[in-house]
RNA sequence: UUGUAAAUCCGGGUAGUCGCUGCAUGGUAAUGCGGAGGAAAGUCGGGACAGCACAGGGUACCAUACUUCCUAACGGGAAGGGUUUGCAGCAGUGAUGCUGCUGACACAGCCAGUGCCACAGAAAAAAUACCGCCCCGGUCUCGAUCGGGGUAAGGGUGAAAACGUGAGGUAAGAGCUCACGCCAUAUCCGGGCGACCGGAUAUGAGGGUAAACCUUAUGGGCUGCAAGGCCAAAUAUACCGGCAAUUCGGUUCGCCGAUCAAGGGCUGCCCGUCCGGUGCCGGUGGGUAGGCCGCUGGAGGCUGGCAGUGAUGCCAGUCCAAGAUAAAUGACUGCCGGAUCUGAAAACCAGGCAUUUUCAGAUUGCACAGAAUCCCGCUUACAGGAUUUACAACGCU
RNA sequence: GCUCCCAUCGUCUAGCCCGGUCAGGACGCCAGGUUUUCAUCCUGGUAACAGGGGUUCAAAUCCCCUUGGGAGUA
C-alpha cells in the first residue's frame, strides 16, 4: 500500500491533543459516531504548520472504570492499537491537506482483549476514510 | 512431615519485535544508560519546604492525656506500671486473695462544681417505706383491722439499690459494735529516675457517667507545590454597593514632624501596636489559561562495628536508585515458573482411601494494586512462596 | 494533586449539637370506605438510620476505621 519510508509505527508527543482550547473546540464542534465499545468525536481544521495530520485523545471514564490499573491498562491497549492502525489515516489526511482532531472514549465496563480492541479501531479508521470520501 | 498463630522478607523470570519517557553523546538519523509500590491507596496524624504575617499580653477556640525513654515531630514506636476478660490450680467457713496461661484497655480528674441516669421500681443519690418485720394505742367477730412510730435484714423492680463475709447486738433491725476483707483520701517509713509497689496509722456521706458540660496540665499563627517565582500572550485605572475627605507646628516652599478620620494587617474577640491623605473594602464582570523553575541527593539506601533490655543512636565503608504533565514506565509472541483440573506411575500400607513425589495433557496472563512536592508513621487491601518461633497432630477403614 | 463536606422509608426531609417512646411528617404504593363510575376526600397499612468496631445499662445521635456520593481550588 504505502511506499516504505512512511511507515511508521511511533507515537509522538504532538500526535497526542492536549491543550485546554483545542479540546473544548473538538468536544463543541465535533461529530461524533459509535462503534461499540468506543465513542469517536472528531473535527477537521485546516493544515497545521508543523505538519501533523492527525491528533488524537483518548479517555476511559473514571465512573465506568473504578480500578487505575485497569484504566491505565485499556488506555496502553487503545494507544497501541491506533499507533499500529493509523497510518492509512495519516495519508488520507494528508492527501487532501486538511488536519483532524480525533476523541476515542472507551464507555464499556469491563477490560477488554487487545485482539478486539485492534478490530475495532480497525473499523474506526475505516469510518474516518469513509467520511472523508463522502465529504469529497 | 503436616496444620494453626505471630513476626520478618519476597511477591514472577527470560528472549525477540514494535513503542513511550528522562539524561548523556550526537546532530535531526540514531546510539547508550535509567524508568512504579509494599502498600504508590485512604489522606488519618506529624514534619520538611514555600507564601502571607511577625513588639507583646489576655481571652476564646482546637488538639492531646499512666510513667520513663526514642524521634525532626506525632494521636507513632520501645520498655515498664496499673486495671481488667476467660480458663486452670492453690489457700480460706466466707467475703476474697495468690500463682500460671491467655487476650483487652483513648489508662488524668466524678473526694472541685454542675448536669443526666429513660422504662420499671417505694426509692436513682444526704432515701417522705410498696410488700414484709417489730413496738405502742383504739376497735371488734380474738386474729384481723384502723391510727401513730421504728426498721434498709428479706421480697420484688432494674444495667445499677446505698461496702462484702462471719459474729455480737436488738422489740425488730441497721458499720450500731467487733474481727477479717475490698475501696477511697490524708500522713509517715522503705524501695524505684518515675508511673507505682510493700508496710503502718488515721479518717469514711463508700453508685455510675468526663468518646456529658467542665477542671487541671501540656502544646498549637494561617494557607498549602493548583504553595510560590520567572517568561510569553492578553486586556478595561469596566460596572455595582458601602465608607471617608482632619487639625497643628516648622520650612530653604521641594517637603518634614506630630495628631487623627475611613479603612487595612497582626487566625476570631478585647487591649495594644504598625500602616494609612486621595483613596479603602466587598461583590460582579473582561482577558489569558502556553512554557520554564520549584522537581527530586534525602531526617537516603546497603554492609560492618560499637552502645543500649529495646525503640534507636554513633562511627566507618560503599552506592546514586522514576520525575511524567489530557499525564511516560507499555503491547504482542515464544520458553521457563506458578495456580486449577484430568490421567498414569512410584513411595507409605497386608490391601484400599487419603497424603506425598515424578511424568504427561488441558485451562489460565496469574494477589492487592499505578508515583503527581518530598519524607516519617498509622490504617486498609493482598493469590502464592521462603525463613524463624510457639502450640497441636503423626491418619481412616 | 491538595483541602473540605455529606449519607435516615421508593422520593423529599425532621430528629443528631444536649444519648432513652413503636425513629415523626409530606408525596408515593397497597387495602377498605364515600360515589352510578372516576377524581377529590376519609380510615388503616407498607417501608429507612451506608457497613464494621468502641465508649455507655442503653447509640440514628458520642468516638475511630472502611465504603459510597458531592463541593471548592491555577
Amino acid at each position: 500500500m504505502e511506499k516504505p519510508q512512511h511507515i511508521s509505527h511511533s507515537f509522538p508527543k504532538n500526535e497526542r491533543l492536549h491543550g485546554h482550547n483545542a479540546i473544548s473546540t473538538l468536544f463543541a464542534n465535533g461529530q461524533s459516531f459509535y462503534v461499540y465499545p468506543f465513542k469517536v468525536i472528531f473535527v477537521h481544521n485546516k493544515a497545521e504548520e508543523d505538519g501533523t495530520e492527525v491528533r488524537i485523545l483518548i479517555s476511559v471514564s473514571k465512573k465506568k472504570v473504578k480500578n487505575a490499573v485497569d484504566r491505565n491498562h485499556i488506555k496502553r491497549m487503545i494507544r497501541e492499537a491506533w499507533r499500529l492502525n493509523k497510518q492509512a489515516v495519516i495519508n488520507k489526511v494528508s492527501s487532501v491537506n486538511k488536519q483532524i482532531d480525533i476523541a476515542l472514549i472507551y464507555t464499556g465496563q469491563q477490560t477488554p482483549e487487545f485482539i478486539l480492541v485492534q478490530k475495532k479501531i480497525k473499523a474506526i479508521i475505516k469510518r474516518l476514510i469513509q467520511d472523508y470520501e463522502v465529504a469529497d
